[in-house]
DNA sequence: CGCGTTCTTGACTGCTTTCAAAGATGGTGG
DNA sequence: CCACCATCTTTGAAAGCAGTCAAGAACGCG
């Protein structure tokens, strides 16, 4: 359809991956393009929002890589995650939200207020939404086993399983090799190692076929091979380690 | 007032919590009471819900503790958070939730239904459900913190303090000493750390004179110097370590 | 009082960090 | 088109924090 060849570019990624969340009607649609035609743009390196700040109105992610990260006094950093194209950004729902981290932008960032959803009505964006956000939470609780109990080589494989999947979630990359604007510092603050370390384990990740990050470019060369590795993060059974009979809410 | 007198005890700390979130109006008071009229119980080392099971309705921990954790394929395990009095439990808002991970009983564990808030209402309800999301959300991404940047001398104090603080927004302890039901193993599961570790630290922590964790109970020996220690975890300035100019949201 | 769980201790190993310096890369302006 | 500069990557050697293994002590519940 001609309609789409007209589509914003742009609009892509944010409109697949809540489409995907939950079917949107014609109406949502609309919402979408026309929130999606007046855009900000944050440069590469620049603060998109800083911690406690007051958080005017929820985004979309239209383009580019963001993160949240805190600094410590001493100077040590941790970044908690990567934000993607179609990931939203402080969609709260109560009275004069703040920012609960700073959010840098990693390359160009191009963002746009997410639509309000029309009240009473095809619930589809607000339940794209509340996917959404589930979604989120599941990404912390895996970085959080991930930095807990996974060794540095683990770690990296299993995030860049979980960069691919929301990369394919959002139809900006449809296969194993994608452009991955994320230096050895920033993976090392992310991963809570050094740069120094994550360069031994990407080369070591190189050497074992599983891994090439290179250049701006990521390419996952064995992709059962990681996922082996990756599915150690699932989990089975109960969460106690001698634990009595189970009778579920 | 009599009234008060005549409240089941174990209603107050996820009243207070709530309440202190958002104040509640008459009737919403009226539908907690009325929630907390059925409660279901699970006993110390029961699950209370497993990763991937649907959620039938979101719930309230009226008493005692209770963790959300995976475990890996090989054994290791991590807990993801603790939950106490007044957390919620499975409040999402989108159509047929599942359990992100396994929820697990420490101590026994009383719950009831979260009840749903009055419509085109007074929000209190509404409003305390989400600023709770949202402590929940930063308690996680200072999680992810304490784990990939604190030592695990800091990560204990750091932690401990967080209880505290829960505890006290609960109305659940009032001091600097608590009822703590949580073994060094679990310590090191939650903290990414080994039970022999943990159990080190703690030595070092009380010859420090910070803390004293011993028989189920812990003490804040020494809070200004605990806060020191955590405080580091209060973040500054940019998230860039060469940042650009800022210009936010 | 007895048994299982939890805590404690010691010696040894090893993954990851630290520090420092050299090499590669990419963008910019002359 | 190339020199230049900041940023990013790579390497090596040494140190350290935390893990592993194993065994004994203490605790708490029935």
């Amino acid at each position: 359809m001609t309609v789409i060849a007209l589509e914003p570019s742009y609009v892509n990624p944010a409109f697949r991956r809540l489409n995907a969340l939950s079917p949107l009607d014609r109406e949502e649609e609309a919402l979408l393009w026309q929130a999606a035609a007046s855009t900000r743009t944050f440069s590469a390196r620049s603060d998109i929002l800083r911690e406690g700040q007051p958080i005017p109105q929820p985004h979309i992610i239209l383009e580019g890589w963001a993160y949240r990260s805190r600094i410590l006094s001493d100077g040590r950093r941790q970044i908690q995650q990567f934000l993607l194209p179609g990931d939203l950004i402080g969609m709260y729902q109560h009275a004069d939200p703040v920012a609960l981290t700073t959010i840098s932008a990693q390359t160009n960032v191009v963002l746009c207020a997410a639509p309000e959803p029309l009240a009473g009505h095809g619930s589809g964006l607000a339940e794209a939404y509340a996917r959404s956000r589930s979604l989120e939470e599941g990404y912390l609780l895996r970085h959080i086993t991930r930095l807990g109990r996974l060794s540095a080589y683990e770690r990296i494989v299993d995030w860049m399983m979980e960069v691919s999947e929301r990369l394919v979630r959002a139809g900006a990359s449809s296969g194993d090799s994608f452009a991955f604007p994320v230096t050895q510092e920033l993976m090392a603050d992310l991963l809570g190692l050094t740069n120094v370390h994550v360069n031994r384990m990407l080369q070591a990740l190189l050497r074992d076929g599983l891994l090439k990050v290179h250049g701006g470019w990521a390419s996952i060369l064995d992709r059962p091979a990681c996922e082996r590795l990756s599915e150690t993060t699932w989990g089975v059974a109960s969460g106690h380690r001698r634990g009595a009979a189970a009778r579920f809410l």
